[in-house]
RNA sequence: GCGGAUGUAGCUCAAUGGCAGAGCGCUACACUGUGGCUGUAGUUGUUGUGGGUUCGAGCCCCAUCAUCCGCCCCA
């Protein structure tokens, strides 16, 4: 067996065959038009980062446990980035004074986390990145989380198939404390939400009361966790849906008082979409509004708002809901035919005018029967084959064939491209 | 790091401890200048790897590797 003596790929990470390529390039460029359609740069950091970068921000877990890290020819350690937003914080810092605020950036690329691959994780995934940073407002929040919905509306994702959920870290700071839950104890609690939905309802109250919480305490969380109008009392969640629907996403969003994001650094509105019909329950995109970007760095206090979005959820949900562009081969839409030796240069030179002409072609890389590479042509989602046989070679035409519907023409030399061009823009508009 | 499952043809999967199979695919022909559709014929194996038990192992046992599903974690 082949396999036998293969090297296999590292565990996690991805092969892109050309059929998973054109589903990175699909979620690329539809990224790339939402955060354009709003105004943002690409731009992009190194993937190699020295693990300093992260030790201070990130959590521990994160850079002990999940984090590739391997000392580089001199020793020293070097990670494989497993998020963006230190580097971002770098570079900004590093040109606070030059850059033009409010700055919106976007990112697209690979990330590496040391995790255990299961369905949704890989331990090599693209990510989506986007930020704006400069302006503290739940307006701005309102503009990230459009952009999120421009997205998922874009790839086909109906607001009852994907929901982007809102809360707010002051509105529920505000709720703890109301409780009386001391500030040193927020993230005990915020976690203890964040598990919630995997545990049934008792096991849930049991755990909650272990770990501190009194049972009145854990009453009146409940009864935050199950008020979805708290919204109304929080002045920045307000403005925000009233941003939402001037910005004509609101039916996109819903506020959850159960979305806390167990992240550290987020101060504000925090958001995440969520497939509602899928088997995946893992979280489709993330984000929120952060304060002290650049505090680890060294630069001026910057506030921003920004999310994330992995490849592989998402390439998940769209091929379970079939909302993926079929898969077309070649991205050439012409074959050109070799019919024999003596003819094969003919056909070669043909390639050369189409292509002169404008057309995508690729020519049979030699002479072979005509069934064989028809039957190429049709493998590899061709739409035009052409033939010059001894016929046509003899009167200066060439033989154009519609794969779709089976017709054929011969035609002019000198006019095989129009009738080429014709047959592709009338299919395009099908 | 912890727990569970699965590894058999290119793919999807069968096979009481007793001759390793089917469908799809692939190749050829029908159709020597035309793909898809159809028909006929043909083709496909170190049963993940290494050891053990047995007269005999795809099947039972041990180890190992890989993949998948959970837990943990999710920046």
């Amino acid at each position: 067996m082949a396999s036998k003596s293969t090297i296999p790929a590292v565990k996690g990470t991805r092969e892109f065959y050309p059929e998973e390529m054109a589903l990175r390039n699909y979620l690329y460029a539809k990224a790339a038009q939402a955060s354009q359609t709003f105004g943002y740069q690409e731009w992009d950091a190194p993937f190699l980062e020295t693990i300093d970068l992260y030790a201070a921000k990130s959590g521990e877990e994160l850079v002990k446990e999940q984090s590739f890290v391997f000392n580089d020819r001199g020793g020293d350690p070097i990670t494989l980035r497993p998020e963006l937003t230190p580097s971002l914080a770098r570079m900004i810092a590093a040109r606070q004074g030059q850059l033009t605020f409010p700055l919106r950036w976007w990112s697209f690329g690979p990330f590496w986390r040391y995790e255990r691959p299961q369905k949704g994780r890989s331990r090599e995934f693209f990510q989506w990145n986007i930020d704006m940073l400069g302006v503290n407002s739940p307006e701005a929040d309102a503009e990230l989380i459009a952009v999120a919905a421009t997205f998922i509306q874009s790839v086909g994702l109906t607001p009852d198939m994907a929901t982007i959920f809102v809360n707010n870290r002051r509105l529920m700071d505000a709720q703890f404390d109301a409780l009386g839950v001391p500030s040193e104890q927020r993230m005990t609690v915020s976690g203890m939400v964040d598990r919630r939905p995997k545990m049934s309802p008792e096991a849930w109250d049991a755990y909650v009361l272990e770990n501190g919480l009194t049972q009145s305490q854990l009453d009146g969380l409940k009864k935050v966790l199950a008020n979805y109008d708290l919204w109304q009392e929080s002045d920045e969640l307000v403005r925000l849906f009233k941003a939402l629907d001037a910005l004509g996403v609101r039916e996109y969003v819903k506020f959850d008082p159960n979305i806390m994001r167990g992240l550290l650094y987020y101060t504000g509105t925090v958001f995440e979409a969520f497939d509602l019909s899928g088997s995946v329950r893992r979280a489709i995109l993330g984000g929120g509004r952060y304060d002290n970007l650049l505090a680890d760095v060294g630069g001026d206090p910057l506030s921003g708002v920004g999310f994330a979005m992995g490849d592989v959820v998402m390439g998940i949900i769209l091929q379970e809901k079939g909302l993926i562009p079929p898969f077309v081969p070649s991205p050439a839409p012409v074959l050109v035919t070799v019919f024999d030796e003596s003819l094969w240069m003919n056909s070669f030179a043909l390639t050369a005018e189409l292509r002169a002409a404008g057309v995508n072609v690729l020519a049979y890389p030699e002479p072979a029967k005509l069934p064989k590479q028809f039957k190429f042509a049709d493998r590899m989602g061709i739409r035009v084959v052409t033939v010059i046989g001894p016929d046509e070679a003899e009167t200066g035409k060439v033989t154009v064939k519609n794969l779709a519907n089976g017709t054929q023409e011969t035609v002019e030399r000198s006019e095989v491209a129009k009738t080429i061009t014709k047959i592709l823009e009338s299919a395009a508009q099908q």
